[in-house]
DNA sequence: TTGTACGCGTTATCAA
DNA sequence: TTGATAACGCGTACAA
């Protein structure tokens, strides 16, 4: 279909060699007569030549492809990453092979097994957590690292490794979040975690508690609650019961709750609101990760805002330069720092 | 790094034709016997052979590749569809390349050269629309299907060509919406469209003028109202003067508004609300697409359920058996049924 | 200024 | 039951 270097080597008369320096703009370099050039440049443009990349990755042992694997494509959450991702990789001229793992990890295995049979030249992995208790198995990701391949995770990390990675500062925007509830004046402040092994779950836990230990509060264990999670429905259930827990507290309920995420915060704020109590002037609530939904809520949202399309630029910068940049060996440990944005959950503003 | 055929053969001292065929389960086909399998199998795994799919598509001319083209990838319309391709495509053993044209089709041009280069066996496309007026060069589109590259568009099509493509049956889907308000009582029903010249945006308005004719109510051309896209500041600031407009139609103001889609419909409501009056008891309001934010929204829209993942199955199921089987010559032309989506903001069961 | 020849890792055909 | 050899399409060192 396509023509061959071949193809036109033959119908110009030319040789094969003449027609590749002429083609790949290496004509200068040796020194081509303009004439043959125009000739060559013509029938190529006649016949259709298109370049072959797999013959030329094949020779070149470099395919300009980079692997991605998400473990869900469910939300915006990689969609916005993914923007940022390939905004960066086509501008460089990579092309981005897409894997969906779906929470799986055997099939997150796969892909990158995949992945290495098509010799992509980097990957960028948001790998598969685990609940709290299941043994995670992360070898095929050393394997990549150990076998040379540039590696880089975003959004959480394998500690104790030297894989690069990119991150949202989790303990920052928790931090930051549950200060601002302090001078808000609650002195009262739960977290709702969810039940999931992974660096920002844990990263956000502890900037909830370092928070409140900075302002001189004393950390109350029955002000951190765990949700399953997983299938939706479990979430909403849990979510629904912690709630209910809080509001028998009585005098010691919490004033304000600071969750791990949008979603929980949404189910937080339906079962306060189905309880008769109101948000914020009951219980303020503030979510992480800036879901395209968390605005448009009954009560918006104020939220840690994860800097998802620059998660995504920085990542794939890093992942290229280590590409093109071998001698590199330094490992990136990248955690963006993520703005709050104050919406009406928290009750900024609003009377208590 | 991964070894190659060749070093196997060279550390077992056999030839590089019996490793290929044990690697490639071809051993029975030959007859080797088990202690060779044996003794390849083991090398090839302390090597840590991975076989080449860069070398493998070179030789057979099949890259086991798809290309995918999207207009763009915000909100989570991309996501859906994508989640629906990327499942089917890696059941049947393809890997997809993704491209992002930004609304530009330029750049959608440039993306359909770099996968010709690629020779992905397949392309799905949901193309660049562009304004009403402006005009559209689909060339690239033709090309590749002249040269013979299975191609498939996904959510509108090109009128007039033989491209097979799935969509969402639009014209259906409008049908019924409008058709339900007119069963809830309405008669004064508009229709907010959209200034993009595509299929889809055609269709919904023309099943918007069936419905209404159908039921012999007249077509109103004051209820028929057109916003700019693009930018959203712009859709928003459209909405809100279409708005006003029909708000100062007095007697003859719409009692019901069909829109195009989603977004428009949440703007309306806004705009609605903003005006004193409310959705649905003063106006009832149906979108299409169901975004994940219009079951969240204050007043939950009622909307045409776009068929999301099942577009993005379907069109891969079709891309791929035409990929199979080139023999297959019949032009696929799939629209599928969209459900309507009742919720609140269309009246159903609410008093009026 | 142009041509020859080899190699990238596979698969396939034909011999042995 | 196994092995030698020729493609696939391209890039490049070297020769002419």
């Amino acid at each position: 279909m396509a023509a061959t270097l071949q193809e036109i080597a033959e119908k110009t008369k030319l040789s094969l060699t003449t027609v590749s320096y002429i083609l790949n703009n290496k004509a200068d370099d040796v020194g081509i007569s303009e004439k043959t050039r125009h000739i060559v440049r013509q029938t190529a443009k006649n016949l259709g030549y298109r370049s072959n990349q797999v013959a030329r990755s094949l020779k070149s042992q470099k395919t300009g492809t980079i692997g991605l694997v998400f473990t869900n494509a469910r939300g915006t959450f990689m969609n916005e990453i993914i923007s940022g991702i390939q905004s960066v990789s086509h501008q460089e001229g990579y092309d981005l092979f897409l894997c969906i793992s779906d929470d799986d990890w055997e099939k997150e295995a796969m892909h990158i097994q995949m992945l290495r049979e098509r010799r992509v030249d980097g990957m960028i992995v948001f790998f598969v957590s685990c609940r709290k208790g299941e043994k995670a198995n992360h070898d095929h990701l050393l394997e990549v690292k150990k076998d040379g391949i540039p590696l880089i995770l975003i959004d959480r990390y394998l500690p104790g490794t030297d894989i690069d990675y990119v991150v949202t500062d989790d303990f920052a925007g928790a931090y930051d979040a549950v200060t601002h509830l302090i001078k808000l004046g609650h002195k009262k402040i739960a977290h709702i975690t969810v039940l999931v092994d992974c660096t920002s779950v844990q990263n956000r836990l502890e900037g909830y508690k370092k928070a409140l230990i900075d302002a001189g509060i004393e950390i109350n264990k029955e002000y951190i609650k765990t949700v399953d999670c997983g299938d939706d429905k479990n979430v909403k259930a849990d979510v629904y019961k912690v709630i209910k827990d809080f509001l028998t507290m009585e005098n010691e309920r919490p004033t304000a709750i600071f969750t791990v995420n949008d979603g929980v915060a949404m189910y937080a704020s339906k079962a306060i609101k189905e309880s008769g109590l109101s948000v914020p002037q009951d219980i303020a609530l503030v979510g992480f990760g800036n879901f395209i939904e968390s605005a448009l809520v009954e009560v918006p949202l104020t939220v840690v805002d994860q800097p998802k399309s620059e998660l995504g630029e920085k990542v794939t910068e890093i992942l290229i330069q280590k590409i093109e940049q071998p001698e590199l060996t330094d490992v990136k440990r990248i955690a963006i720092k993520p703005k709050l944005i104050i919406r009406d959950s928290c009750g900024a503003g609003n009377t208590r």
